[in-house]
DNA sequence: CGCTTAGTTGACTCTTCTCAAAAGCAGTGG
DNA sequence: CCACTGCTTTTGAGAAGAGTCAACTAAGCG
């Protein structure tokens, strides 16, 4: 089926699933769900008995400060599910909200323990994914604590990039982000002014252009230079890396 | 058993565990073994197949960078596991070290995932302890994103507070943190000029105090109100919140 | 008592933030 | 077609936070 095609090419980076359990996923969706950009897909304080998948889309889990100010710990794209374990947890310690319109599925949380119960396969994928969104999440660190504007920006869009390319959405050898900077900015928590002085920089050397909202990337080998990026923390496996090295 | 006390502590904030769980663990201890401040207790690169336990000590989760730069990017206390989950990814894609002297035992991957296959109480609550660790490095994440230095470094000791308060290592009603500034300065992305002088700051208003090496924290209370700390995502049950709130 | 490590202080530089305002760019309605 | 509006991007200037270099002090240890 097409409508969850983005999960099965995400979870094929660790190991294909098989047609069984595809099916069994298809037929255990709860619902298919539309959110406009600033909605919240689940917001801090819910309660965890659902677990969504963004279909279509960008996403982004964020904690909000006292002052107000949004910070973004977490990218969710097409394929990326959220919390699979987290009715572990009683309430959500963060919200999810939407950045351009998405189209989320969810699974009922028992019937998706049920599956995973049953079929390994599945159960040791989503474990990876787990684990692999762990890893960026300590990358993202390691880019706030260590990294220079200029440098955690283009991690941040080495990644995106793919993450994107394993998941279809990199048509091409241009990778087109749909965010703006002031998005960028709660990401990598910088002032949207300094996050418009980092763009214009990488800009100036050909590193990213801004045409029509959002940035394109024109080279992956090129601004992975500026930040020493090493895919090993995405666990992709050689063939999808392969896939993904357009440059 | 009281070697594997730690843990189970530790554990018990998610749900105690039964007498079988324990002495069923306590049989697949594949070995003791204590390291040195500064040696590797898992190496980057290194394969995934043991499960480390801490039980007594401090250690870190820490990237190195090109500069030689260290940044550390999570604490493991007494009772902290090191990626339960992590067979599932052939490398270790950072390091992980000893900040002071410090006693481990391992498991061997299969032997545990083998009795969590047969014990769903410990299977569970190992997710638990995995969300948690998920849950405090989004924290540092909002720490390094949107806090000041202050609030950072306070958010760090209320965190410890806390944490050490669940394992049983908070005397009376002082924290005392057997870190230098070189380490602090490590995990809040600051230099440890700043560092020196963001922890005079704190002690100049009584809230922290340098005796003996390392911080003592005299009063939670007072020093969780610079920070705005909000302990939820810590995700301790009321009991042991409860037992915590020691000022 | 000298050695080593950790903590402290000062001076200076550079990154990044804040405030403020202008410019570019849709979409809307006259 | 054009003014109007709201949103995003861009630019400027000054201030604050944080880093670097360098030297000095304090504390533990053989």
């Amino acid at each position: 089926m097409p409508l969850l095609d983005p999960l099965f090419l995400k979870l094929a980076q660790f190991a294909p699933l098989s047609d069984e359990t595809r099916w069994a996923l298809v037929e255990i969706i709860g619902g298919v769900t539309h959110y406009q950009p600033r909605e919240d897909i689940v917001t801090q304080g819910d309660e965890t008995l659902r677990v969504n998948l963004v279909l279509e889309g960008w996403a982004a889990r964020y904690a909000t400060l006292p002052d107000g100010r949004r910070e973004t710990v977490a990218y969710l794209l097409p394929g990326d599910l959220c919390d699979v374990y987290g009715t572990m947890l009683e309430v959500m310690d963060h919200s999810i909200g939407a950045l351009t319109p998405v189209t989320a599925v969810y699974f009922p949380a028992s019937s998706l323990f049920e599956l995973m119960n049953r079929d390994k396969a599945l159960a040791a994928a989503l474990w990876w994914a787990t684990l692999v969104d762990e890893a960026i999440l300590r990358q993202w660190l390691v880019s706030l604590g260590a990294r220079s504007a200029e440098a955690r920006l283009a991690h941040l869009l080495c990644e995106l990039l793919l993450r994107c390319s394993a998941v279809g959405l990199v048509q091409g050898s241009a990778f087109h982000l749909p965010l703006n900077q002031q998005q960028l900015a709660d990401a990598t928590g910088m002032s949207i002014i300094h996050m418009n002085r980092t763009v214009s920089g990488l800009r100036a050397r050909g590193l990213v252009s801004t045409v029509g909202g959002g940035l394109t990337v024109p080279s992956f080998d090129a601004l992975s230079a500026v930040c020493d990026f090493d895919a090993t923390y995405l666990h992709q496996t050689r063939a999808s890396r392969v896939r993904a090295s357009i440059t």
